[in-house]
DNA sequence: TTTCTCACG
DNA sequence: ACGTACGTGAGAAAC
């Protein structure tokens, strides 16, 4: 068997990684990973697959090559290489030096010559040689004996495409070195080869499969068809010969290569392992740690207690303790063992069983909460069914902490707290348990569970200190333990509470659903001649644009758009069309809303969701299992599922709302004088608006100025921009431009606040509501329009949807308390971002309305008030 | 697992 | 030229 060697054109890896999936990824100093993280995964897939005797990567240097000097609008493959993708080449090279990959470079020289000048040396050794590059130009060097492998990153996976010389004439219907001349023919655009102008892709290959060469093609132009091409090749002769050089693979450049210096190493060296440690490259650290297996010194003073008088010293000295950091331990409502560390020789995982019940160990922790000092846990709301404290000063929750100071995190688990914050890269809960339950690998490997949930209880002891120290640095504190701590609290009672669903009703309502689907379903197959999947946007978009050649609006990246707003513009004249977007409304209301809500009623006839208080990056709370902040309101039929939503025997709901909370946020934030005195004057903001904007006397406003108007507000608070408003209002992007503008100056004061918003998150690099809760921005800083015009608007919308988020918490928190402390049996049920819904006892729903009505208006003093509508009503379709 | 679509504020 | 309004979660289909 011949010894392999693996080549790989650094730069195009590294670029195609850069423009992949992980887009924007950056480690804990900012520093962008996402193009060595693709490069290195790349590089590993095909160390697995090809298993090489040898290894070296050819980069380009940034100097002119011989095509320079022959062209010079040449550009190689090192154009305008964005700041994002620079920074990372010189760590790319030391990940490189670490795993002992030799780098070549050969000034004047593109990494193609260096490839192809390699490539041919290992072939004359009898090597088989395998290139990777991201990009089709190396085609040209395929061989029987070297193989081209160009990866392509597609749903998330990395696919590679190989080639030897018989894959390229298959595919392409051309030699390798036919390749050359159909690219001397064609041009390409990307290195600004510019070929034969008049002759593309589709000429240049039907030219070369018919004579072979650019030479060919020259020696019999009179037979050249058609005539069009004919004369496009007689006038660029000179164009097409200079491609050719262009394009031709240099095969034989002076570069120094030692065979020996590239051969396979240990490649998983320490040094490497610590690269990837500071790049924050956690998916690929179980790879490097390979070359050092060192375990945290931290984990011999691990211990696994499941003795009763072992546990009960334990909590003793605990008692004592200034802090301590601890988890409860639960899976499906089943308390498994407590995590507990007070110290660093003091990190313990106390096991549920025998004597040691789940009762008894959170009757322990909650006294160890409740005991005067200083407690971090993971989870708060999670213990809080267990433990049966109330709000308890002392008691602080690490996972919020550090949404607080990242809320663009996708999760706050214990490993990613510890590497961030005590700079200790830990083992993950799914390097110590897999895809096990706690239950399974407490039963299956519990040495390896006891050091996962020790290294929870430390990491809770440990965080601590540095998480207050950043939230008090960055002006949060107050934030933390006044409004997100106490919610905590609120938010555990409502999920317990739940709301009460009347399971028949919602079934019936289910059954009604399922026939006027079916009903509709065969009257679609009808009109369309067949059956389909009508649920499938593919096959759909078969039927309306294919079969019945509707014009279609746009198209998504795998076919057609079959969306509803596109659907709607030709619903009017299309039968078919109207029926579909009502099987799918129907479908829907079915599936997600009938069924699915069917699936989360308990027992208790309640539907107890979940809300997390760490998942978006403004600080608005999320909905999930089921998600009850997105039943259907606005159309009737959907809203009609209301119904089903009451309150227990006897109980009203009160449901209150803000009323345009985010617009006069907004007024408030800028200090807008116009704006401010309008919504002291008026109820309806939208119409005042347009009256200020339109001029027109507020008496006379039209219906559509009126809808207009409110699109411009709504656009504003979005982060406003031509694009949006146009699409919004189907109207050219000049008219929503003028509107715009105009907006701007009847309220220069909005202007300058969102300007002002902008220039100081592209500052300071984050954004902040009235409260000092922070969003980072890094998408302003991208050189990708794309993304810094999301970051533009995100720094428009967040400091306002963000500032109404802390507002209704620290009402929620206010009216929760209050239900409590004034010893009513009414409770907050739901929250739905600017609405909150109490389930109110008999007789006391004066009161309630009193409280809601107290602590949604006193919770924020703004320069326009907050008004609030309430309702009363025996369903939340009542309350509407 | 990702993409599309659609429900809400 | 680029190709979008901000923030979410869930179900079904496609991969």
């Amino acid at each position: 068997m011949d010894e392999k060697i693996v080549l790989i054109d650094g730069y195009s890896i590294l670029n195609r990684a850069f423009y992949g999936i992980h887009a924007g990824m950056t480690n804990f100093e900012g520093l962008h990973t996402n193009a060595v993280y693709g490069f290195l995964n790349i590089l590993l897939k095909i160390l697995d697959e090809e298993k090489p005797d040898y290894l070296a990567v050819a980069f380009d240097v940034k100097a002119p090559t011989f095509r320079h000097r022959l062209y010079d609008a040449y550009k190689g493959t090192r154009k305008g290489m964005p700041d994002e993708l620079h920074e990372q080449v010189p760590v790319t090279k030391e990940v490189l030096r670490a795993m002992e990959i030799p780098t070549v470079e050969l000034p004047g020289y593109e990494a193609d010559d260096i490839l192809g000048t390699l490539a041919a040396r290992c072939e004359k050794q009898n090597l088989a040689v395998v290139l990777v590059s991201g990009d089709r130009d190396l085609l040209q060097l395929a061989s029987q004996k070297t193989k081209i492998r160009i990866p392509r990153t597609k749903a998330g996976t990395t696919t590679v495409e190989d080639y030897y010389d018989t894959d390229v004439k298959e595919r392409l219907g051309v030699t390798p070195l036919e390749f050359i001349d159909v690219k001397a023919l064609m041009g390409d655009s990307s290195d600004n080869i510019p070929g034969v102008p008049g002759i593309g892709e589709k000429t240049a290959y039907a030219l070369i499969q018919t004579y072979h060469s650019l030479e060919a093609v020259y020696e019999n132009l009179e037979s050249v068809k058609p005539e069009r091409a004919k004369k496009a090749l007689m006038g660029g002769r000179e164009m097409a010969e200079l491609s050719k050089t262009l394009a031709a693979i240099d095969r034989d450049c002076p570069v120094e290569f030692s065979l020996e210096e590239a051969r396979v190493g240990a490649l998983f060296t320490p040094e490497a392992y610590e690269i990837m440690k500071r790049l924050e490259l956690k998916s690929l650290l179980k790879r490097f740690e390979a070359g050092s297996r060192t375990t945290n010194s931290i984990e011999k003073d691990f211990l696994l207690v499941d003795d009763f008088s072992g546990a009960e010293d334990i909590f003793a000295r605990a008692m004592k303790a200034e802090r301590a950091g601890l988890q409860l331990i639960s899976e499906k409502g089943e308390i498994l063992g407590l995590a507990l560390s007070f110290g660093k020789g003091e990190i313990y995982f106390i096991e549920a069983g025998g004597f040691l019940t789940g009762e008894y160990l959170a009757g322990r922790t909650a006294e160890l909460c409740l005991r005067g000092k200083t407690t971090w846990v993971l989870d708060l709301k999670e213990m809080l069914p267990f433990l049966g404290i109330e709000e308890t000063e002392g008691v602080l929750d690490a996972g919020v902490a550090a949404y607080l100071l990242n809320p663009l995190k996708s999760s706050y688990l214990y490993d990613e707290l510890s590497a961030e914050y005590l700079g200790l890269t830990v083992p993950s809960r799914n390097d110590f348990l897999g895809k096990h339950s706690y239950r399974e690998a407490l039963s299956e490997k519990k040495e390896a569970c006891a050091g996962c949930f020790c290294y929870m209880a430390y990491t809770a002891f440990a965080v601590g200190p540095e998480l207050m120290d950043r939230l008090r640095k960055y002006g949060m504190e107050k934030l933390f333990l006044e409004i997100e701590m106490p919610l905590i609290y609120s938010l555990s009672h409502m999920e317990k509470e739940g709301i009460q669903v009347e399971r028949e009703a919602l079934r019936a309502y289910g059954d009604t659903l399922k026939v006027q689907i079916e009903k509709l379903e065969a009257e679609i197959y009808e009109l369309s001649g067949e059956t389909f999947n009508i649920n499938s946007p593919k096959q759909l978009g078969v039927i309306l644009f294919e079969k019945l050649k509707l014009p279609y609006g746009k198209k998504t990246k795998t076919g057609y758009s079959t969306s509803a707003d596109i659907l709607e513009k030709l619903a009017p004249e299309q039968p078919l069309v109207a029926k579909i977007l009502e099987y799918r409304q129907l479908t829907k209301l079915k599936s997600t809303y009938a069924d699915g809500l069917a699936a989360y009623i308990c027992e208790d006839g309640r539907i107890h969701g979940k809300f997390n208080q760490t998942i978006t990056a403004t600080g608005r709370l999320s909905s999930t299992e089921p998600n009850l902040q997105n039943i259907p309101v606005r159309m009737a039929l959907g809203r009609e599922i209301r119904k089903v939503f009451v309150p227990r025997e006897g109980y009203v709901f009160v449901d209150a709302d803000y009323s345009q909370i985010e617009l006069r946020i907004l007024a408030h934030m800028s200090g807008d004088k116009r704006l401010i005195e309008a919504y002291h004057q008026a109820q309806d903001i939208h119409r005042i608006t347009a009256s200020q904007v339109f001029h027109t006397p507020f008496e006379e406003v039209t219906p559509l100025q009126r809808r207009n108007a409110k699109a411009v507000n709504f656009g504003i608070v979005y982060g406003i921009s031509a694009f949006g408003l146009s699409e919004d209002l189907s109207i050219t992007r000049k008219e929503a431009l003028d509107y715009i503008n105009q907006y701007f100056e009847t309220y220069p004061g909005v202007k300058s606040f969102l300007d002002h918003l902008v220039s100081s998150a592209r500052e300071e690099g984050y954004v902040s509501t009235l409260y000092g809760r922070r969003r980072p921005v890094p998408e302003l800083s991208s050189s990708n329009f794309m993304q810094r015009s999301f970051g533009e608007r995100v720094a428009m919308n967040s400091p306002i949807q963000g500032t109404a988020a802390d507002i209704i918490k620290i009402a929620m928190v206010g009216v929760d308390r209050r239900l409590r402390r004034e010893g009513l049996k009414s409770r907050l049920i739901l929250q739905i971002h600017d609405e909150l819904l109490v389930e109110a006892a008999p007789g006391e729903t004066e009161q309630v309305k009193t409280i809601l009505q107290e602590e949604m208006y006193g919770a924020a003093s703004l320069s326009v008030p907050l008004e609030i509508d309430m309702k009363v009503g025996n369903s939340w379709f009542e309350t509407k």
